[in-house]
RNA sequence: GCGGGUGUAGCUUAGUGGUAAAGCUCCAGCCUUCCAAGCUGGCUAUGAGGGUUCGAUUCCCUUCACCCGCUCCA
C-alpha cells in the first residue's frame, strides 16, 4: 500500500442536514412513511441502514453474548440470551413504575413559556380577594414568593396573613374553569397556564379483535423489564450461576413529547440491553468492569476518544433506586458546543447500578421468590443486584454515521463514509475499468467468488470515477479495479477509501487481502 | 406542547395569478478509461386539504413534515 498522505485536517464541518440528505439519497435513512409526508418520530431502515444496523446489532450479541469478555474475577463471563414479547402483561409496567408512578402531569405556561410539573406548583388563595390565585413552586424562597406577589399586586393581602395555601393539582382538576384566575409561577398576566396534561410515554394498545378498555396492554418501553420477568426462569433451565447476565436486543417504544434530531429521538426505537445479575458485595466490582468495558466497544467501532464522554449523573437526575448511573455519551453534530467552545454531548448508553429494585418490585406485585440460593452455601439467600449496560442501537446507527460522515473537497463525491470495515454495509466492489476487452468477465469470476463470503458490490457502468465516488458515499472500504493489465498478470488493483491510495493484488489473494481488514 | 423558520424533480436552485426552468444525480445507448470526463436520448416536482378566482405553485385558511430555540426524556 502506497504511503497515506499526511493527513490535511480539514475541519470537520458536519452538518445533520447534509448527513440526512446522504442517508436518504443512498438507502440508509428514510421518513417513515414518506409518501404520505411522513409521521413524526418515526424512521425507516432502508437497504444500506439494515445492513449497517444489523453489523452493529450482530457485534454487540458477539461481544456480550457469544464470546463475552473475561471478567474480573478471571473467568469468562456468564452470559445468556432472550427475545421477550413486546406485549407484556400490564402488570409488568405497574411493577416498573412506568403506568402510574413516573407520569407526571404537567402545565405549561403560555406567557413565559415554561412547563412546571404540576405537582411541584403550590397556589395561594386569598380571602379578601376571589378570583385571583397566584403560584409558585414548592419549596420556593419565602423572599421570591413575596417578589412575585408583589409584582401581580398581591403582596399586602399576603402580609396580611389572608393567603392560604392549596393543592393546585386538586383544586384544578375540581374546578377547571378556575384556570383562568390563576397566576403562572413567573407570569405577569392573569391565566396563562394550561389545563396539567399527563405525560404517559407507554404506548397504548388492545389486546384482541373486540378491543374494550378492559385489556389495554402496553407496547414495551424498555426490553429490560422483559429480562427481569424472565429472571427465574433463565436460571432454572440454563445452568447459570450468579453472577451472570442476561441480554436482549429488540424494539422499543416510547411516547415522547417531542421526536427530535434525525433517530436520535424516535418513538420507535432500537435497544441492546444486558442486566447483570450479581451478589451486593460484588456490585460495585462489576459495574467498574461494565463501565469500562462497554466504553471499549463503542471505541473499538471508531467513534473518537475524543467524541466519546464517560458522565456520572448527578443526585439531582439520578433515579431514587440507583447507586449510581453513568452515561456514554456522543458528541452529536446537533449536540454542538457551549459558550466556552466546549464539545457537548447526547446519551448513548446508559450504565445503571440499579441495585435489586427491579427483581424486588417483580416479587411484589408477582408474588414470586426472586430470592438466589447460593449453590455452595444453602443457607445464604438474597436477590441479586444488578448492573445494567442499555445502549442504543439506533442511536449507534447514528453515531456511526455521524462519526464517519467525512466532508472531502479533495475527493469528486465531495464526502466518504469512513466506517469500519467490520460495519460498513459493503465491504468491497469490482469495479472492471472497461465494459469490454474480457474485462467484465473476469470482474464477474471475482464477484461470484468474494460473494460467498462478504457482502460486495459488482459494478460495471460508467467511468470509474463515478463508480469510485458513489462506494465513497456508502463508506466501502475497497474497490478492486480491473484493468488491461489484469489478464496479463493476474492482478486486480486495490484502492483505499481513507486514501486513494492504490496497490497491486494478486487475484489469488483478494479474498484473503479482505480477510484480513475484516479482523483489524 | 409553545415560539420562530422552511416546504418546487433524487439533490441544488429559478420562476410566475395564465403551458413550471435549469444544472447535477439516476436510467438507456455511443465512446473510452484509474477518480462524478464527452456525446445522444429518457424518467421525475410545486408536501396535503380547503377557500378566493374564469384560472392558484403564487393570495388566504387549515393541516402535515422537517429545521432552530424552549420544554420533556421515569
Amino acid at each position: 500500500m502506497q504511503p497515506a498522505k499526511a493527513e490535511t485536517t480539514v475541519p470537520a464541518t458536519k452538518d445533520m442536514k447534509d448527513i440526512v440528505a446522504l442517508c436518504k439519497r443512498r438507502g440508509f435513512i428514510f421518513p417513515a412513511s414518506d409518501i404520505y409526508g411522513g409521521i413524526n418520530g418515526f424512521w425507516d431502515f432502508g437497504p444500506l441502514g439494515t445492513e449497517l444496523k444489523n453489523n452493529l446489532r450482530d457485534l454487540w450479541w458477539k461481544r456480550m453474548v457469544l464470546c463475552p469478555p473475561i471478567g474480573p474475577d478471571g473467568h469468562p463471563v456468564q452470559m445468556v440470551g432472550v427475545d421477550t414479547a413486546i406485549i407484556q402483561n400490564p402488570k409488568v409496567w405497574v411493577a416498573s413504575g412506568h403506568v402510574g408512578g413516573f407520569s407526571d402531569p404537567m402545565v405549561d405556561c403560555r406567557e413565559t413559556k415554561k412547563r412546571y410539573r404540576a405537582d411541584h406548583l403550590k397556589m395561594l388563595s386569598f380571602s379578601d380577594k376571589p378570583n385571583v390565585y397566584a403560584t409558585y413552586i414548592q419549596d420556593s424562597e419565602e423572599e421570591d414568593i413575596k417578589k412575585v406577589l408583589k409584582g401581580i399586586g398581591l403582596l399586602k393581602s399576603y402580609e396580611a396573613g389572608n393567603a392560604k395555601a392549596e393543592d393546585f393539582v386538586s383544586f384544578v382538576a375540581a374546578k377547571p374553569e378556575s384556570l383562568k384566575f390563576i397566576y403562572g409561577p413567573d407570569a405577569k398576566e392573569i391565566g396563562t397556564l394550561t389545563e396539567p396534561k399527563a405525560f404517559n410515554l407507554l404506548f397504548e394498545t388492545k389486546i384482541g379483535a373486540t378491543a374494550t378498555d378492559d385489556n389495554i396492554a402496553y407496547l414495551r418501553g424498555e426490553t429490560a423489564q422483559g429480562i427481569f420477568i424472565n429472571y427465574k426462569n433463565v436460571l432454572d433451565s440454563s445452568r447459570v450461576k450468579v453472577p451472570f447476565g442476561i441480554a436482549q436486543i429488540g424494539k422499543a417504544f416510547r411516547n415522547e413529547v417531542n421526536p427530535r434530531n434525525f433517530i436520535f429521538r424516535s418513538r420507535e426505537f432500537e435497544q441492546m440491553e444486558m442486566e447483570f445479575f450479581c451478589h451486593p458485595d460484588e456490585a460495585k466490582m462489576w459495574f467498574d468492569f461494565w463501565k469500562v468495558e462497554r466504553q471499549k466497544f463503542w471505541q473499538d467501532l471508531g467513534l473518537a476518544k475524543e467524541n466519546l464522554l464517560m458522565r456520572e449523573h448527578g443526585q439531582d437526575e439520578l433515579v431514587f433506586y440507583s447507586k449510581g448511573t453513568f452515561d456514554i455519551e456522543y458528541h452529536f453534530p446537533f449536540n454542538g458546543f457551549d459558550e466556552s467552545g466546549n464539545k457537548l454531548f447526547g446519551e448513548l448508553e446508559g450504565i445503571a447500578y440499579r441495585t435489586n429494585y427491579d427483581l424486588n418490585q417483580h416479587a411484589e406485585h408477582s408474588g414470586q421468590k426472586m430470592e438466589y440460593m447460593d449453590p455452595d452455601d444453602n443457607t445464604k439467600r438474597y436477590v441479586p443486584h444488578v448492573i445494567e449496560p442499555a445502549a442504543g442501537l439506533t442511536r449507534g446507527v447514528l453515531a456511526l454515521l455521524c462519526e464517519a460522515y467525512t466532508p472531502d473537497p479533495n475527493r469528486p463525491s465531495g464526502v466518504y463514509l469512513n466506517l469500519h470495515p467490520k460495519i460498513a454495509p459493503k465491504k468491497a466492489a469490482i469495479l472492471p475499468l472497461m465494459a469490454k476487452e474480457g474485462q467484465p468477465e473476469i470482474a464477474e469470476k471475482l464477484y461470484m467468488e468474494l460473494r460467498e463470503e462478504f457482502p460486495v458490490d459488482l459494478d460495471i457502468k460508467q467511468n470509474i470515477g463515478k463508480r469510485y465516488a458513489r462506494q465513497d458515499e456508502i463508506g466501502t472500504p475497497f474497490c478492486f479495479t480491473i484493468d488491461g493489465e489484469t489478464s496479463k498478470d493476474n492482478a486486480v488493483t486495490v484502492r483505499d477509501r481513507n486514501t486513494m491510495a492504490q496497490e497491486r493484488v494478486g487475484l489469488d489473494n483478494v479474498a484473503e487481502f479482505l480477510r484480513k481488514k475484516m479482523k483489524v
